[in-house]
This record gives structure tokens, C-alpha cells and sequence, in this order.
DNA sequence: ATGTAGAATTTAATCGATTAAATGGCAACC
DNA sequence: GGTTGCCATTTAATCGATTAAATTCTACAT
């Protein structure tokens, strides 16, 4: 690799000289100089070394994108476009995408911090969950950091997200428009398995914050939400299923489930159990996943701008990248009722 | 950010103490100092730049994926699971993964090469077609590299991909038993658009590679191939459905499909055009993609190890950047005829 | 007391860039 | 001729690490 002083020593001039032509620096350099360095820089096919340039201060053009890949992988219906929204938006910016992950959260933290704090100008925090030490680490150290999908613990720490309030709010209004009254909602959490009995069910934020709106829409229209009409499932399916068998025994005119994945998963119990959507139970999904039109029946849900979540990330810690200087803010993104066949008038 | 310095000043030792150390080294240091170190790298919370080692000659532990963005979203059937193995075999080996990408083809090399050369340890090139001015470059300059899907032009880059020319003439092979006779292919490439009519069709490797399997096939059957019973499609769905039905007047009793989505669209155009499938023709694909199976009617097809591809490059760069010195290597993973409903006797 | 081996530590060069400050050269003006 | 001022260029410090070489220190034998 052609280094400075190569080209410097091929064109007997200093290296500050050469530096200030590959930076188009505003100071003065003779016509005749500046076309003899750039000669000898197309000749050598200099590149300036990103490391040795990073050490100077300048700025990487590289974002880390933190997250945990068990739980997370890339073809997930939810990270595979938010993914995508952020390389869009970064490509865009000429900035590069640094993809940090472990096998668990922890080791996912740990590595990001350990090994890589350096290589980027700033980071996107796909957490799972709202408590996260490398969050606190990195606002601590001023680090531009946004979380996207959860609202973490850490003060200081902006982040966004769809409006999960709003669109369990509006899935709940819609199933009670249709006249029903017995509904019941499907959350998703971690670590809620038979072995694992003991411990408290982790949520994901997501799913609560929806949660919340399912509630905000129930007490709206004067009832009380029905403890007895809620239910977890989570990653393991034959636990998942005869928790969503137990709610269905509960009798419910209608299900919210907190994704179009728990949605459909609610479906297909039904099916297994002679229940007719949308004639029996009315179901509701949540996020409107590439195939949800395509579900049997297709899906009722509420549809978040996903890809548009990716792209808005980057460009709000771009701001933070490049000190336009920002309040803290947790920007929601709308949200939007989609009527399709899986849900009827009661 | 603390640095060395500050953790030698906070010791009183210099800082060719504090870094033999932080590193493990084998030199000689007084257990009591090395003690007083560790603490003072702990409350500090040391984090060694990367940039200033990597400037010294170290390994940076970051993989480039060089792909265009636009040909090759993350979301793809084939991208998202080769980036998966990419990702999960590259945080095995404790390295991150930088997406270097760009709208076109051209940017994305350019891009990679201009900016962020000098960050990566070693490339995974994920180029849709055989020539490469990147794949040259870094050729030439000894950066470690392997090709992902495609072998390049340039000789002496490794590559990885699946058995394509033993997987068409699997596919092939298959139909013939099956009793066709008049079996048609479906090739994809880029640039056939109507506008673009001038120009030669620019075909993905691995599709001609699969054809060259077909030809094998019908050969050893002592049948010669109908350039008539060739078709290509590409991105646009007009177009390519145009070209389709074209295939489908020369009444072919089989088509085979280079990838799942093209046999899917030839099912499609069947169905519209009155076409029963497997009853009227038989199609067969290649890839096995995750929702072959749930297809309308479940898609017979040639299976490749998408996710073992990529974490079969990352093995063979490291082996590249770690000096296990190789051969230039091209290696081909195993491909295995899937049986489902869409081909049927004749 | 002196010399010396070997352990522990420090000094200083280095990686490849950037850039403030110093320098050199040249023309214009009194 | 000598001074001034400006332009072009170079010198040298710097970023944060690593590491060969130099140095200091300790302990022990003579």
C-alpha cells in the first residue's frame, strides 16, 4: 500500500504538501505542484489510511449497529427491514454499517464495548430489552448512541420506535367497534419457559407499550382489562401453544396478538381446535410483515413503517454524529390500521 | 477516553508498562505492578484505541461484505441467509462485519475501495457477475478475498458457492426420468428490459453455471438443447412475464427454474394461463428457499446450503488473513435434489 | 568492595496521517 | 540596498498504541 511519503519521495516534495492536496486543502499550492502529486497518487493508487486518519480525529463513516443474535436474527421479519432502512440510509450518507453481535445479549454488550468501541463514530442499539449496561457505558462516555425499538433505562439516551401505544390502542378500537367485548391479548417475552417457571416473565418493551394501549382503549369504552384474558408465549412453540390453548379456553370474541407472528400463531391453534377466523374469533396482528396479506385468512393488523424506522435512526444519530446539537428525543413513528379478512363484526 | 498514558500516569509507570500488561505480554512485570495496572485499567475503564494498533500492524478484526445494494437487499431469499452464516461464523471467530454497499455495482466498489480499505482485515465479495475491478484491485494488492456466489474473472481469488453445474444437471436429470422430454429453463439476469434491447444480456454466474448442468443432463441423454426453450427474466415483472408466456407457447412439458422465485413466477403465469401444475407441466427450482415447502403446489427443488456458504467464507478468509497459507481455492458445497409436488410423471 | 547476570522498567522510534508554526524565496516599495 | 509582505513549502509535533533497545535496579558471587 502507497503511503504519504511514497508519494511525497516520487514527487520530492513534503508530505504536508501531498496531504494538503488529497484534502483539497484551502491552502495555497502551485498549479504545477498539485498536478505532479496528484499524477504520482493516480499512479501509486494511494489511499489514505482510515486508521491513521481516525487517530487524528477524524471522523470513520462507520456506524455499529448493536445487537443480540440469537433473538434477533437478520431474516426476522422485524430486523431484516429495519436493517434494511438503516444500510439505505447510511449508504445514502457514504457512511458504512458495522454489524456487533453475540450469541447472547450479554456477550453482545461485552464484545461491542470491548472490541469495536473504537472503529465507530456512533451506534444503533436494537435491544431487546429496556436495561442495558452498554447503553448506560456509551451515554456515560457521550458516545452518540440512539436505540431503536425500546425506550431504554438510561436518561439521555434517544431512541425510536413505532407508536406501539397508539396502535394497540387503535387494534383494540377496532375490535370493539366491531362489537366485541371479550378480548384478549398475546404478549411475547424471554425466559418464560416450564424450566424456567420461577423467574419473572421478561416483555419485550415493545409488546407492553402495545400492552398499554390495549388497556388506554378498554378503559376508554368503561371496562376493566381481564387478567384472565391475557397470555405470554415466546420462542419455544409446544409451550407457546397450550398457552395459547389455556386463552382460548377463556371463551374471548376476538384476540389481539402483540405481533402478526403471535397472531398467526393464534390462528393456526384455532384451526387445530375447529375455531373458524374470522367467524368464531376475530384475530388482530401487529406489525404488517411482507407475507401478512397473504396469511389464511389475511391478516387484520396494525402497520409499522419498519424500514422507515431503520432509515429514520441513522439519520437521527448522524445528527448526534455530527453535533447538531439535539435534546434528548424519542421520536415515534405513525402507525396504521389495515382491515383485511381475519377479523369480522361479532 | 482514557488512553495509555493516563493509566501510566495514574500508576506512575510508563507507558510501555501499562501496555505489556494490558497485552498479556510475556515480558517480565512485578506482580505488584501489574496489580496496581489492572486496577487503575478498571476504574478508568481502559478501552485500547483500535485505530492506533491497527496503525502498528494489527489485526482489526472486522470482515467487509462488499455486495450492491440494490441488486442484493438483505431481506433476499439468498442474501439474508449467506449473511447470517457470514455473521454468525464471523461472531464464532469474535470478528464484526461491516456492510460496505452502494446503489449500483459500481458504487459499491468504488465505495468500499475509497473509503474503507484500510479498515477491514478481508473481503467477502458477494458480486452478482464474473467481472470485478474491486476483486482486482485487491487482488493485486494481497488483501485477503474470497468470492461469495460468483467466481470472478480475476485469477487467484478463491471463491465458495454451491454446486450449480451438478445441481442443474440434478434437476435435470430428475425431469428426464420423469419421462420429459421438451424441457425449458428460465434464466435471470439484469438489463434485458425492453429500453436496454441493444445490449447484451448480462446473466448471473451462477444461472449459467446451472444451464451448463442442464446441458450435461439433456447430452448424456443424447438430446441436444433448443435455444428456443430458453427464456431469461429479470426484475421487471412485465416484462419477464411476457418472456414466460413466450417459453410456455413452445409447449415445454417441463421447465426448470434457475432460482425458486423464477419457477414460482412461471407456476404463476401457468395458473393464469389455465395451466395445471404438475399435471399439465412440471417445474422444478433451485435453492430451496425457506417458504418452498409452504408454496401452492409445494415446490420440487435443488437445495443449497445458503447458510453453510457463508460461514464457509468466513472460514476460508480468515485462513486467508491468518496466513494458513492456501492454494487459491474454489470450493463447491454439496447440492441434493428436494422431491415435493410440483413435477410429476409425464 | 567490585563485578556481573538477570529481572524490571523506561526510553524512544515507529505506524500513517494532519496541521500549527517555522522557513525560504521572491517581488514590490521606500 | 534594505525592509516588508506574501506565497509556497517544509519542519516538527501530534494522535494512541507497540516494541526493540537502553537503562536502572537487585541480588549474589568473588
Amino acid at each position: 500500500m502507497a503511503t504519504l511519503k511514497d508519494i511525497a519521495q516520487k514527487c520530492g516534495v513534503s508530505t504536508a504538501t501531498v496531504s494538503y492536496v488529497v484534502n483539497n486543502s484551502p491552502r495555497q499550492v502551485l498549479p504545477a505542484t498539485r498536478e505532479k502529486v496528484l499524477k504520482a497518487v493516480a499512479e501509486l493508487g494511494y489511499q489514505p489510511n482510515a486508521y491513521a486518519r481516525a487517530l487524528k480525529g477524524f471522523r470513520t463513516q462507520v456506524i455499529g449497529v448493536v445487537f443480540p443474535h440469537v433473538t434477533v436474527p437478520l431474516t426476522n421479519v422485524y430486523f431484516g427491514p429495519v436493517l434494511e432502512g438503516i444500510v439505505a440510509q447510511a449508504t445514502e450518507r457514504r457512511m458504512a454499517t458495522m454489524l456487533l453481535t453475540g450469541f447472547t445479549w450479554e456477550e453482545t454488550e461485552q464484545g461491542a464495548e470491548r472490541e469495536f468501541s473504537g472503529i465507530c463514530d456512533g451506534f444503533l442499539l436494537i435491544a431487546p430489552r429496556r436495561d442495558s449496561q452498554f447503553a448506560s457505558d456509551l451515554a456515560k462516555s457521550g458516545v452518540p448512541l440512539v436505540s431503536v425499538g425500546t425506550q431504554v433505562a438510561e436518561p439521555g439516551v434517544s431512541s425510536i420506535d413505532s407508536d406501539n401505544r397508539t396502535g394497540g390502542r387503535l387494534a383494540t378500537e377496532h375490535l370493539l367497534a366491531l362489537g366485541h367485548r371479550r378480548i384478549a391479548m398475546i404478549l411475547t417475552g424471554e425466559d418464560v419457559s416450564p424450566s424456567n417457571s420461577g423467574k419473572p416473565v421478561k416483555h419485550n418493551w415493545s409488546a407492553l407499550e402495545r400492552q398499554h394501549g390495549y388497556w388506554d382503549a378498554l378503559r376508554a369504552w368503561g371496562m376493566e382489562p381481564d387478567p384472565n384474558l391475557t397470555a405470554t408465549i415466546w420462542h419455544d412453540p409446544v409451550a407457546s401453544r397450550s398457552s395459547a390453548r389455556r386463552l382460548l379456553n377463556q371463551r374471548p370474541t376476538a384476540v389481539f396478538g402483540c405481533n402478526d407472528g403471535a397472531a398467526y400463531r393464534t390462528v393456526e391453534v384455532c384451526r387445530e381446535s375447529g375455531i373458524r377466523v374470522p367467524e368464531d374469533l376475530s384475530v388482530i396482528g401487529f406489525d404488517d410483515i411482507a407475507n401478512a396479506a397473504s396469511f389464511d385468512p389475511p391478516l387484520t393488523t396494525i402497520r409499522q413503517p419498519i424500514f422507515e424506522i431503520g432509515a429514520n435512526a441513522v439519520e437521527m444519530l448522524c445528527a448526534q454524529i455530527e453535533g447538531r446539537a439535539q435534546e434528548v428525543e424519542h421520536r415515534l413513528m405513525p402507525v396504521e390500521l389495515i382491515q383485511r379478512r381475519s377479523t369480522a363484526h361479532i
